[in-house]
DNA sequence: ATACGTGCAAAGTATTTGCAAACGG
DNA sequence: CCGTTTGCAAATACTTTGCACGTAT
């Protein structure tokens, strides 16, 4: 019933990994060792994920880390805006790394499964930042999430 | 420190309220107190609210209203596509009405403050439908949030 | 050396579930 | 009447906080 795909993969000129640690320890900020395990896990992450799948992903390598430091660290990197929530709506707060660049993608999720899928679309990305022109609004982010049958429930 | 803004105003041909009453029970559900509580308070909402929000705002009519009602009417009237989940991020989860001539809008969240306030453009919802259909994604529904500087704290 | 970062356990919230009584059709 | 709906209370799920100890700078 679960099947991976590999939607698409973004060949970054600037590690995020590497700007993230930069931007925090310019903000005065000490790394420990959770804070760069959290950060490791996430640069390798294709889209987002929940706080319980990064605390489990980042286990085996650090035995005793704790659930408390995984939200503290996602804390951190929102508050710097190097990582950026997600909700679909599902009741689970995911999260995922804010590119340097400003590349970002949306979400669909599968009203069936619940799958959450990436995707990237220029020419709705363009309509966004008008809409926001349009209301004279000062748009920092956004988001985007399309409900719907996925290709394996439809 | 909090204004209330009317945005916009609909005028519906179909209330909201006879239309998602009659879709339960042609659906074979009975109504109660607590589901026409709900209901009623819903459909006079011009924006999402949160359950907490639903409990307190039907409470003073009936008195003995269980949260937990509030939850599994709300449950009931997603299954039902009569109500969509409303997620902008803050950890609550809020619930509006869903309009059976499909008419709906978005939501703006200050970064700041926090407030959440309703918006309708209808070029981006064109470029939305067109974006599912680049995709290939037979989209039920989608959510838009933007995020930035409302105009109290800019 | 001295804050900041971290792990553990306990506390908070938001939401869900079990169950018996009330109620609709 | 019979099965759905409801209120209450207890349980669960996710997230946050308190505190003592470890650690980066």
């Amino acid at each position: 019933m679960l099947r991976i795909d590999i939607i698409f993969i973004v060949a970054q000129t600037i590690e995020w990994n590497e700007h993230a640690l930069v931007a925090l320890r310019s903000a005065g900020l000490r790394s420990g060792g959770a804070r760069s395990a959290v950060v490791g896990f996430l640069d390798q992450q294709a889209c987002c994920v929940s706080a319980h799948e990064i605390f489990e992903g980042v286990r085996p390598d650090r035995g005793g880390l704790g659930i408390a430091s995984v939200y503290r660290v996602l804390d951190t990197l929102v508050e710097h805006a190097l990582v950026q929530r997600v909700d679909v709506g599902d009741g689970i707060t995911r999260f995922e790394a804010v590119q340097p660049d400003g590349h970002h993608h949306h979400h669909l999720v599968c009203d069936d499964c619940g799958r959450v899928q990436p995707f990237d679309d220029p020419s709705l990305e363009r309509e966004l930042r008008s809409a926001a022109g349009r209301l004279g609004y000062a748009m920092s982010t956004h988001e985007v999430v399309l409900r719907g049958a996925c290709g394996d429930c439809r």
